[in-house]
RNA sequence: CGGGGAGUGGCGCAGUCUGGUAGCGCACCUGUCUGGGGGACAGGUGGUCGUCGGUUCAAAUCCGGCCUCCCCGACCA
């Protein structure tokens, strides 16, 4: 193998031979700009919902991006491994998720009626292959890592790329043997994510995160903001906290203290909701307290239980939070039948002499609140004065309320108020420290020093490859299309000949030149059609190669190639007999 | 799953209300001209109008069922 030679060969393509083609007009079913471009230029096609091809130029992008993330994984001490599509149900239901992930699995059977899933994710199975391959404290700290097909049958497939059914996740996952191994794991990986996201061009911000379904204590995420994104982050721009909206705290400002005073009925017709309350009794909101009847759907799979929640009525309830403090899986709204069942009067319910069968729950701003207005459990009647402690208590108090736009941080220091902003955002990565969560429900150990059995401690950490194409394409691009970053972009040159037919010397320097770029292996994508310069650059401009290369009689004439690059309006000329050495001197990939 | 919108050549659309020869632009094919920002002319290819059923002499068009796609919400490591 000494003497062979390194058997590599540049990309290239001529555009007359490349699959596909540029549209004018997108689909009208393409929303975002990234969805639109991408579809435009010939390199992603829809099959169905939540469902794409990928064409030639497409799937070099995400090749190249997960080089970009393979090169990072291995710089970080990870493994690469490849992992099965289809998996038996049995380790899921071990796991508890074949429950907790119901929803978005896709359950198959064959022939036997044995029951497969197609694997949404890989923990079950990563930890099942470490406990068969790992015995010894001695294998540890270890982390594997893989770039594969992921499929999830979500409800509502959207956005282009950014939600879809099929995806290529990148999911790495560490064992340490103790909490110390892990943070030093998880912290390699936070770091490795950070150079990931640069290299590719996509500006992030880290914030914490809830953890769902994976289970785990602490995770974060890596958010690309954008309007079009579909979760909702709060960052304080004075001490930097950042949080995903399902796991931001905020302090409750104080709603003003009097003298506890004593309950009272009132008449309060029509006053179903908080708007209505606080507009007939002329009172700020944040004087009410408001009650949220919902079924949980416990994690163990149970019987669904009844929960009364109350939050501060200038606050609203956290879905997330509520079903972390009560150990559900899911919420639905208590309907107007099981209302009645509990003994409740809808827009009226009172936390005050509940029945024992309900779950009551109450947000930190209630034990704090004084004198709130509530329900009475009777129609067209609210209770003034109410005093937690006084007149009722909950089975709980716990951060339940969701935090919003304005809302006070609660990390910077007591004598600085600041003010939380919320912005939407796209999630491109998540790392999590599982613990042994995994480990537990799979008896995995290992061998300590002194022999004794321990349980390895697990993070893991995913990356979305299509939702890195879709930022990409949403963060750079004109409107004219795509500039792709160099390190992502399909080809490093686009070569435009033109008026090659007219002119032979023209063709015969054009392909000359294609040859000596190959040569020099710089991945070079040639536009050889016999068409207008005005289709050639409109063309280049919309696939979003990051250099453009001229060559036209004028050119020739005058022994000059015409360089433009993709992000910037000015033309330069190179000499033609330098431009193959000037490109390796200026690529920045 | 709830609410809204839409299915007519590869893409964008008109035609549907008021039933009667399926049409336009882009793309594609052939030819001529043109040639530095989606050029011009001429001639072409391609569509069981999502699907199944009903009404009618006659259905893209009217009626009903179903399917699919998009958006908002619910949901979503």
């Amino acid at each position: 193998m000494f003497d062979s030679p390194p058997g590599t060969y540049p990309h290239q393509m001529q555009i007359s031979r490349q699959f596909g083609n540029t549209l004018r007009e997108a689909p009208a079913d393409a929303d975002t700009i990234a969805h639109q471009l991408l579809v435009r230029g010939g390199f992603v096609d829809q099959l169905m919902a939540g469902v794409y091809s990928y064409m030639p130029l497409g799937r070099r992008v995400k090749q190249r991006i997960e080089q970009v993330i393979r090169e990072e994984m291995d710089h970080a001490g990870g493994q690469e491994v490849l992992l099965p599509t289809i998996q038996p149900v049995d380790i899921w239901e071990q796991s508890g998720r074949a429950l907790s992930m119901a929803d978005v699995l896709f359950q198959l059977t064959d022939k036997r009626e044995r029951a497969m899933v197609l694997g949404p994710t890989h923990e079950e199975v990563i930890t099942k292959l470490f406990q068969d391959h790992a015995n010894s404290y001695r294998d540890l700290p270890v982390t594997l890592y893989q770039i594969q097909t992921k499929l999830r049958d979500e409800t509502r497939p959207r956005n282009g790329l950014v939600r879809v059914r099929e995806f290529t996740m990148k999911d790495a996952y560490s064992f340490d043997i103790d909490e110390e191994g892990l943070d030093q794991s998880y912290d390699q990986m936070f770091k490795a994510y950070e150079r990931i996201f640069k290299r590719l061009g996509i500006p992030i911000v880290a914030v914490e995160a809830d953890s769902g379904a994976i289970g785990g204590k602490g995770s974060q995420e890596f958010i690309f903001l954008t309007d079009s994104g579909e979760d909702t982050v709060l960052i304080c721009e004075q001490c930097g906290y950042a949080a995903n909206q399902e796991k931001a705290d905020f302090l409750r400002v104080d709603a003003g203290k009097s003298e506890i005073q004593s309950i009272e009925e009132i008449e309060t017709p029509n006053a179903t909701s908080i708007d209505e309350l606080t507009d007939f009794l002329k009172i700020d909101s944040n004087q009410t307290a408001k009650a949220v009847l919902v079924m949980a759907e416990p994690l163990d799979g149970g019987a669904p239980f009844p929960v009364f929640a109350v939050v501060r009525g200038d606050l609203e309830i956290n879905d997330v939070k509520l079903m972390n403090a009560i150990g559900a899986r899911s919420l639905e709204p208590m309907q107007d039948t099981q209302i009645r069942e509990y003994g409740l009067v809808a827009g009226y319910a009172s936390p005050i002499n509940l029945s024992n069968s309900l779950k009551t729950i109450a947000d930190i701003s209630i034990p704090g609140a004084i004198n709130l207005v509530s329900g009475a459990n009777k129609p067209d009647t609210h209770f003034r004065n109410t005093n937690y402690g006084r007149d009722w208590t909950a089975d709980l108090v716990a951060d339940i309320a969701l935090a919003g736009e304005d809302h006070l941080c609660a990390h910077c220091p007591e004598d600085v108020e600041s003010r939380l902003r919320a912005r939407r955002g796209i999630e491109m990565g998540h790392v999590f420290r599982l613990g042994t969560t995994y480990t537990n429900h799979f008896a995995v150990t290992v061998l300590d020093e002194t022999g004794k059995q321990l349980t390895p401690t697990m993070g893991c950490y995913g990356i979305g490859v299509e939702r890195i194409i879709a930022a990409a394409v949403e963060e750079h691009h004109d409107e004219h299309g795509i500039i792709w970053p160099a390190s992502i972009a399909p080809y490093d040159v686009h070569l435009i000949g033109i008026g090659m037919v007219r002119d032979e010397a023209v063709k015969e320097d054009a392909e000359a030149l294609y040859q000596e770029l190959k040569d020099a292996s710089i991945d070079v994508i040639f536009d050889d059609r016999d068409e207008s310069p005005g289709v050639k650059f409109n063309d280049a401009d919309l696939i979003g190669i990051p250099i453009r290369l001229i060559t036209s009689s004028r050119n020739l004439k005058a022994g000059l190639i015409e360089v433009k690059h993709r992000d910037s309006d000015k033309t330069e000329t190179v000499p033609r007999k330098d431009l193959v050495t000037w490109l390796q001197v200026n690529q920045t990939t």
